[in-house]
DNA sequence: CCCGTGTCTGTGAATTGCCTGAGAAAGCTG
DNA sequence: CAGCTTTCTCAGGCAATTCACAGACACGGG
């Protein structure tokens, strides 16, 4: 038998002719690095990685990012000493921080003050894409992050990424973090077949090692929200995935 | 191992002005490294292939693929490694990954999510031709794999490869995974006859053990979906196979 | 016009894929 | 810390799908 999935599919196109964003991914663990530069080249961004401070600060010579990634633990100094460097010769760069979930909240708590943001560890690539997108858009260094709006429409449904709120028909919806991150990903692939695995890569942290019926499930309970009553929009494709798609 | 074999025409000429397309393909099993090769030249495209991750980091160096199939389970080091080398010295080519049907949990978690894609083995070589058609295509390295849109149209017949949505004279029509792999392969053979054999190499898994009128049936199942009372487009041809074509 | 081979299709059984309720565990909030 | 929310596992149930089988049918050569 044979399973059928989806090619995977991007929202928006890759503004062909203006130059692309370019963002600095600096970490570590060279599999995060590595995956986290092949979901934001995806983006239709220009990425480059470094491995430790030093090649941060060097890379970020050369290479002028619009933004940085940056791992507040790296082995030769912390993230903090990077981010002076940074800002020293490169004032304006945003940046996102990646941080353990229990590490100290106060110290990244001021540093996202001016303008930054962080995402704890295990993020999803969801999380890190809409975060740099934000980033990236407030900054205005780069005038597009691929989108000018924050809000993804399908039909009557709406979704504002940056309040997080959700509405259908004008009325108000409340989901989940969980449910909103599974939903913003449908809308921004509108009529397309997403696939579980799909669907597990890109909403769920990725190390996430359960069951791949827990999308089933979310889906489930997004249908319950956002479809009750109304004409459905999310649709099964038995054997391929689901997808999202205005009512007639 | 490393073969190269002239690309190979077929159906319409492909870009016969440009420069085909190239895919290469990593696997360790000769027999199935064969066969895609195989399929794949069928497209219309250039094809080499490399049976260990050494050969295919070489390979790749002086061929510059567009696309790559790669294997997972490798010999010498498993596929991530050889994505990473890849990855490293030639970013943007798109990967279909090939992985046991059970493994895809662990081992896949997060290779989707570059926008690369992958089938699990046992594959029907009409699933790989498509996803790799996909990559190339929203890749944009390629500016076409064959065609621009995701879209197949005969006469009055749409299929959309990207909501696997299909209709006939704008009703829309329901089918299952199985019968929409058969028409898609039919549709991008217009007018061609194609023998139960073939259809049944290209649609059904490699493995497929059944018998060879699964093919019959599904013919008989699409009939009654998109021929119904219409003009028919399915046409037999007795001791040859079928072909679609649009109603005069 | 008849027969054989090839094709069509109804029936039904096994399987697969999907949905969802119930509840455990973990997280938050006040 | 108690109570509420959220995430996720598990398992039962249902429905869609796939496929084998076998008899009916149709085409075309003789």
């Amino acid at each position: 038998m044979t399973t059928t999935i989806a090619p995977q599919g991007r929202t928006e196109l890759r503004r062909p002719d203006r130059t692309p964003v370019r963002v600095l991914v600096v970490d570590d663990e060279a599999p995060l690095a590595e995956l986290l530069s092949m979901a934001l080249r995806y983006e239709g961004w220009e990425v480059r990685s470094a491995g430790d401070g030093a090649g941060a600060v060097r890379a970020a010579r050369d290479f002028r990012p619009d933004a940085v990634v940056l791992d507040v633990m790296l082995p030769d100094m912390d993230g903090l000493s990077v981010l002076g460097r940074l800002r020293r010769e490169y004032a304006d760069v945003p940046v996102l921080f990646l941080t353990a979930r229990d590490a100290v909240e106060d110290r990244i708590a001021g540093l996202t003050a001016g303008g930054d943001d962080y995402v704890t560890k295990p993020f999803s690539l969801e999380e890190v894409v809409a975060r740099l997108r934000g980033l990236i858009r407030r900054s205005g260094s780069a005038v597009a992050a691929g989108r000018s709006e924050s809000t993804l429409v399908v039909g009557d449904l709406v979704l504002d990424e940056d309040s997080h709120e959700v509405s259908r028909g004008g009325q108000s919806i409340h989901v989940t973090a969980t449910e909103f991150e599974l939903l913003r990903f449908l809308m921004r692939n509108p009529r397309r077949v997403l696939s579980k695995a799909q669907i597990l890569d890109r909403v769920w942290n990725y190390d996430f090692g359960g069951q791949a019926n827990v999308v089933e499930l979310y889906i489930s309970y997004l249908r319950k929200k956002i479809d009750a009553g109304r004409t459905p929009m999310i649709h099964t494709r038995r054997g391929a995935g689901y997808l999202i798609k205005p009512g007639e």
